[in-house]
DNA sequence: TATATTTTTGCATACGTATGCAAAAAATGA
DNA sequence: TCATTTTTTGCATACGTATGCAAAAATATA
């Protein structure tokens, strides 16, 4: 039975004092070589575990990371999940989930990370009330925005160079001569949607193609709505870019079911590059996101603000590269 | 600034002692209406907020359930963490995310588990050692195995009824004329891919049915490649029986790459009903997880021994239905 | 109104650990 | 060997809350 077994009682083993026994676990103390192995044979005869509350108590600080996470349905999400996970547990940190049904994360969300005192927050997939960044804010707790970015400099954030990426986009496709495209975009107001939007756009009215804009929602369902309603109101362009892997599945299987052929009659083109788009049945060109060194970089940042709070944010981009596949090209 | 904000604080500005304070927190203790009022007045004045620390170290209790999870790639995984999530976050309790690697859930996270003294234990998708399972019950936490079952009584599990699933999906593709039929498994040794093997088992030898075994390992590609493996070595059976849905969709593509054309010349059936095996492109039928239920029993079993542990284990199964697409029925 | 009963409050202490400080022990130098 | 410096140790206290107990206040009873 371990419940009950405290440093005291370790320490009364092993003959050393409380103080000694707490040394032996808290990392950067110092102890001497004889009476650290005496304190750990007596911590493991015991079954002893130094009690995180009490440590968190007494330090006013936890190993705990907050990650806020929305869209577990779509695949790229439970890939950043599980990276974050093992990232952090190799520095020794725990995740506490919290998973939002909004775009913005509510109050009492941002309540269950403070009162765990968080050690750091991850925001994927939504954003956040400018009250609760304040929040964050007063108490010190570093705060990142994962796949998502808030305009001006109020946030630390880290995506793939959308912008750039869409650019390339456009020009592959118009490169493969396509001349009248659409875009359908993800929920509007996320900043991953506009930006795609933007690069895509940018290069298109540069060329001076005609393209139009539908909007939907980064889900399956609307992507494949939204071929319906195309199909319904024109003529199916020669390209489509669809600002997710997910819904460009969807816009696949509505085209299949219009028996419109990808890509003879129309192109298709993702973003995320999600292990399902490389499947026979879609085979879809996408842009890949460095989800690694994504994931990387944001680890890097929060700890070094756990170890030395500045607040300072920036806008971090980082490159991904264009994958071809067959819904862009013969053969 | 809320950091350093105690209820002593709040205290003082409400002109009463620290414990009534405390008491308006507490769910359970007993104070005027008036003290209520004055305390609650200057608590969000100040933006007092308990310390959850504190307040475990005194209790010994969480509000923090541990959940374990390893196939975060399948998608039935991540719509069973939102659900444990929403649910739990309702009863005032927050998520500890344990990413496994491992078939087997290693010491490591279960001492994670056990410094921070959670509350309950949800395992899905993977199992535990004894002595891990001893750590838990000497700490008397209660432990959940979800999807997931071991042999005996000793561990309190829920799944679904895999064995009259599987044999109902048997009787199903008899009565559809099958009498040639291959079952391939997910990985070896667990329970539901061993459970729903027998059942379907049981009742093709009851009517004398061929089968054979391929054994895979719950992927995409490992269903992919069972069925390359299974071209080259024999010609295809009528129905092929699918412990899972994500390698369902791998059978599929990899049977089409060969043109060999389902529902006509063999038929698929999957287990799960994940979104995508709704899709067009596969319309796979399958076996429908009662998710929701099955998370409820879940939760209902764990609350009721976080307030009184009694550590009494049970196998619990819940009955799903068959969902019928047109991988096994054309029309 | 006076007494008995119930409810509410404050006091004091405990939870298990970290840490400043001074004492003790060990290491170093002469 | 002894004095000096350095390292290690133990003591005592603090972190912020919950809670048993007794005092105080409020309510009910006669």
């Amino acid at each position: 039975m371990n419940q009950g077994i405290t440093a005291k009682d370790v320490a009364k083993l092993a003959g050393v004092s409380q103080s000694s026994v707490s040394r032996v676990y808290f990392k950067g103390a110092t102890v001497s070589q004889k009476t650290r192995e005496k304190v750990l044979a007596a911590a493991k005869e015991l079954g002893y575990r130094p009690n995180e509350f009490a440590r968190s108590l007494i330090t006013n600080r936890t190993k705990i990371i907050g990650l806020v996470m929305k869209g577990v349905q779509n695949p790229f999400y439970p890939q950043v999940l599980k990276q974050f996970t093992t990232a952090f547990k190799k520095l020794g940190y725990s995740i506490l989930f919290v998973y939002t049904n909004n775009d913005e994360i509510q109050q009492e969300d941002i309540d269950t990370l403070l009162n765990y005192n968080v050690a750091g927050v991850i925001i994927t997939d939504a954003t956040l009330s400018l009250q609760a960044n304040e929040d964050l804010f007063n108490n010190r707790i570093p705060l990142a925005l994962f796949n998502r970015k808030i305009d001006g400099n109020k946030f630390y954030s880290v995506c793939c160079n959308n912008l750039e990426a869409s650019k390339q986009i456009a020009q592959y496709l118009l490169d493969a001569g396509c001349s009248n495209m659409i875009y359908i975009s993800g929920n509007e107001n996320t900043s991953t949607s506009i930006e795609r939007e933007k690069g895509f756009v940018t290069v298109l009215k540069e060329n001076k193609v005609k393209y139009k804009k539908y909007i939907s929602d980064f889900t399956y369902e609307g992507g494949y709505k939204t071929i319906e309603k195309i199909v319904s109101q024109q003529k199916v362009p020669e390209a489509i870019f669809v600002a997710n892997d997910i819904m460009a599945l969807g816009v696949m299987d509505s085209l299949k079911k219009h028996q419109i052929t990808v890509p003879d009659e129309v192109k298709v083109v993702g973003f995320d590059n999600i292990e399902m788009s490389a499947w026979p049945s879609y085979s879809l060109t996408t842009w890949e996101q460095p989800i690694n060194e994504m994931v990387n970089v944001t680890v890097d940042y929060l700890t070094a603000e756990i170890s030395e709070y500045s607040g300072q944010t920036q806008n971090i981009e980082i490159d991904g590269r264009l994958i071809v596949r067959k819904s862009t090209q013969n053969g």
